[in-house]
DNA sequence: CCCAATACTTGAGGAAGTCAAGCTTTTGCT
DNA sequence: AGCAAAAGCTTGACTTCCTCAAGTATTGGG
């Protein structure tokens, strides 16, 4: 028994969160390929609610800039998105969700919410229940300040 | 308003279970990193408990025969998997871990479990409860303990 | 005014995924 | 038995995602 008290369970919980990690990606992977997209670019879409930069947006999905120039090339092409440059600093372009893309993401955020729901056997009465485990856990989030990552 | 009642708490849910999935995946592309590995194939060799055919993880995974093929090349090559023709059928290549993958598996599930603890800021008296959730959410599945795969 | 840092892009290259087509072996049908 | 269909796996072409190194343009501090 080299393993520290509680390892069963620990493993147990690993277990549970990475099917948990599968399903959720099949799920986005679904919704996606509905809508002739990739599991990333519904992730761009969810997550660009207001302009962003790109430097900013390489940082909240912790990779590297050149990924997404990539990125946002391609929901550009598709009309999802815009650059916008910024009038202070003309070095900077601001993700911008056209029209077209602000419409899609509404659908698209629904629908995730509804299949993901339907995936994992999630009812609203369990929504409590999660919404307090959820903030229990995960406190390791930056209160407000750039924190910049010594790379 | 085209919201069904407890849409606002379900989106708060669902934003919070991708959130939490992204950290995890965060955690296993670090470890995978630790020892040169991508997360795919610490994926691969979590799940890789005892002998499998190609077909069947291909089925797991959800994904095409052809894309284990690839993923298994690069794993063979590390030496952490041998193909092992099935005796009684040899169209069939068993995918086996050899004793240096063993071994690793055994090191990265310890790290995966040590890390997405700190992660996600779980600790053992949490054990219980985020077991009960997970067991009452995702359903299709079987009830396990060792989960017993007969398909 | 200059040069160092910042924001972004480009190009090369690897991993991962899909699809269509192929090869070998097994199985089912008559 | 014999043969066609199906199953298991691989290959090749192609896309996306991702990283690193290097390049361009812009900004800002000394």
């Amino acid at each position: 028994m080299p393993d520290a008290p509680g390892g069963q369970e620990l493993d147990d919980v690993v277990d549970g969160l990475l099917e948990m990690m599968r399903r959720t990606h099949e799920v986005v992977a679904g919704v996606a390929a509905r809508h002739d997209l990739t599991a990333q670019q519904v992730g761009l879409l969810r997550l660009l609610d207001e302009p962003v930069s790109m430097r900013a947006f390489a940082d909240e999905l912790a990779c590297d800039p050149s990924n997404v120039t990539g990125l946002v090339d391609r929901v550009e092409r598709l009309g999802l998105v815009d650059r916008i440059a910024d009038a202070d600093d003309r070095r900077i372009r601001m993700l911008t969700l056209t029209s077209k893309g602000r419409r899609l993401r509404q659908r698209i955020n629904g629908e995730v919410a509804r299949d993901l729901a339907a995936a994992i056997g999630l009812r609203p009465e369990d929504h409590g229940r999660v919404l307090r485990l959820l903030a229990g856990l995960t406190p390791p989030h930056a209160p407000s300040s750039k924190s910049r990552v010594a790379r």
